[in-house]
DNA sequence: TAGAGGATTGAT
DNA sequence: TCAATCCTCTAC
C-alpha cells in the first residue's frame, strides 16, 4: 500500500465527474488529537458550478461557499441539518467550483477510535453515511478549507482495484430540490460494499 | 432582522 | 414517520 498523500495534479484534474469514479478504493485518513483513523472510500457524489445541486451553482459565492472556488485538493467541510458535517474533496483548479461528496468509507485503521467517536456503534454503522464518517474520522467544519496535503487529513492510494462492473452509478441523494439536474447519475458506489449509506438504484 | 430550509441521522 | 438543531441565505 502507498501511504503518501496523492499529488495534487489528481485533484486538479477537469472532469469532476471522474474523479469521483477514482477516488473509490483509495483511503481516507485523519490524524486529530493524536488519533490516526483512515477507511477506504466506496461511495461517491460529484458536484459541479455547472448544476443546481452544488451550492456554488452559477458561482455563487458566499462565506461558506467560498472554500469550494479553492485549488483542488482542499478539504470543503459544511454542516448539514445543524448537526452533521460532510466532507467533500475540492477538485478542478482555483477558482472552479467542483467538489466530490465522500458518502461512504469502510473501517481500516484505528476502528476503536472510531467507534468511540460514534458513542459505541459498531459495524456498518459506523460509516456507512456522510454525516457518519464525517463523525467517526473526527472530522469537523475546523478542517474546512484544510490542504489535502496536510498532516491533519488526506487521501493515498488504496489496496484494491474495482473493474467496471462493480462500480455502480446512479442520481445523488437527497437533491430533489435541484430539478431535472438530480436525475444526472453522479452518484458512485462500490457496489458489493455493504457499508453504502442506501443502496444504488439499478439504471433502467 | 426575521424566517425558511437543508448534499442527515437515529429513535419511534 | 418525524424530531433534532443551527447555520446560511433570502426577502423585507
Amino acid at each position: 500500500m502507498e501511504y503518501k498523500p496523492l499529488p495534487t495534479g489528481f485533484y486538479e484534474q477537469d472532469d469532476v465527474v471522474s474523479v469521483a469514479r477514482q477516488l473509490l478504493g483509495k483511503f481516507l485518513w485523519t490524524d486529530l488529537n493524536g488519533k490516526v483513523t483512515a477507511g477506504r472510500i466506496v461511495e461517491t457524489e460529484a458536484y459541479s458550478y455547472l448544476e443546481r445541486a452544488c451550492h456554488a451553482h452559477l458561482e455563487r459565492r458566499t462565506a461558506r461557499t467560498e472554500t469550494l472556488f479553492a485549488p483542488g485538493g482542499t478539504a470543503y467541510v459544511y454542516l448539514c441539518y445543524g448537526i452533521h458535517h460532510l466532507f467533500n474533496v475540492v477538485t478542478n483548479r482555483e477558482n472552479v467550483a467542483e467538489a466530490v461528496l465522500i458518502r461512504a468509507i469502510e473501517p481500516v485503521i484505528g476502528v476503536d477510535h472510531m467507534e468511540e467517536r460514534r458513542k459505541g456503534q459498531k459495524g456498518r454503522a459506523l460509516t456507512s453515511g456522510p454525516g457518519k464518517l464525517s463523525s467517526a474520522l473526527g472530522i469537523t467544519t475546523g478542517l474546512d478549507g484544510v490542504d489535502l496535503n496536510g498532516e491533519r487529513i488526506w487521501i493515498t492510494e488504496g489496496d484494491s482495484h474495482y473493474s467496471d462492473d462493480v462500480i455502480l452509478s446512479g442520481p445523488r441523494i437527497g437533491v430533489d430540490y435541484a430539478g431535472e439536474d438530480a436525475l444526472l447519475p453522479w452518484r458512485f458506489a462500490v457496489g458489493d460494499s455493504p457499508y453504502l449509506s442506501v443502496p444504488v438504484k439499478p439504471v433502467l
